[in-house]
DNA sequence: GTGGCATCGTGCGTACACGAACGATATGGG
DNA sequence: CCCATATCGTTCGTGTACGCACGATGCCAC
């Protein structure tokens, strides 16, 4: 059974198809985006100012802060996260005091959220230093490959 | 405050420095990186062809199929993965029988760890699928983009 | 208007991810 | 030989991440 891994290469490989490299874990999208997001993660925790904060409870703030009031399944979606993994973060971020609900009156199903005058305080601090986390995350990087790198991020996101 | 970032966009425009745009969330590395990360996983799941099977394990399952026998935190070096992280996953590959494991006779500190013939069995299928998730999760880029987001992924990683 | 279907938030179970602290073992320098 | 230091695996606590099922509410077609 190894060889025949190895034969399908070999095969492919003879037929001169694009390319098809032997398959190795190190090169697979998906491997790749996990490491890379790891260390992005990593840095964000030791550059953006406030140990407490996740890169995730971070966007929520960042966009509570541009909308002012937002439902939470809503802002889930703004930010990309699914609604049971919001409830976790947005009650995080109530027991901190850096965030705000009340019902929405026009829908009873709906919870309104906002910042708290301390999560508005938080943000604007974060803020700050957030340009900092990009520029130290892609610093291997030249001005090019960095527009280039979000560029094909938001393609495959 | 608003207009003072337009105005340094106006300039850097004018100027053609490296264009500082407003900082927006959906433009972060690190945010785009969690996003396409979360897409990767999503088709991992439904691509690989065991639902049961997550990517890190997928790739701890490889590692071993490779070298044959690994301690844990050799293991956890070469996928990147913490040993506090590897010791959850290790746990349940044995839990399910796809891996085994011996005290290293040589040093009584580490544990090796190894395929079992179902494990063995199960890599080989799944190895079939990988490709395919691969391609899956890079299909709205060309050939040469799909390159080039590898190096510039596995250059911040 | 009411009944079927969608949406919102919650709760539960499972799985990564990592820091911190711990005990057992290994190793190198004195 | 022995002690300081390092490594290995485990455990605990916290925080994403998501599927699933649930009850409450909203909405639309009939």
């Amino acid at each position: 059974m190894r060889s025949n891994v190895a034969k399908k290469q070999q095969e492919s490989k003879a037929a001169s198809s694009p390319t098809s490299r032997p398959y190795r874990i190190e090169e697979q999208v998906g491997y790749l985006l996990r490491r890379a997001h790891q260390r992005a993660s990593a840095i964000f925790q030791v550059s953006i100012g406030d140990p407490n904060i996740t890169p995730t409870q971070y966007s929520s703030l960042v966009k509570l802060n541009e909308y002012t009031e937002l439902s939470q399944n809503l802002l889930g979606r703004l930010v990309g996260m699914d609604k049971a993994t919001m409830q976790g973060v947005v009650r995080r971020l109530k027991e901190r005091g850096l965030v705000d609900s009340r019902p929405d009156p026009g829908d009873a199903r709906r919870t309104l959220l906002s910042l708290t005058t301390d999560g508005q305080r938080l943000v604007n601090k974060l803020l700050i230093n957030g340009p900092a986390v990009s520029r130290e995350t892609l610093k291997a990087l030249n001005a090019q490959e960095q527009r280039q790198l979000l560029d094909l991020l938001s393609r495959i996101a």
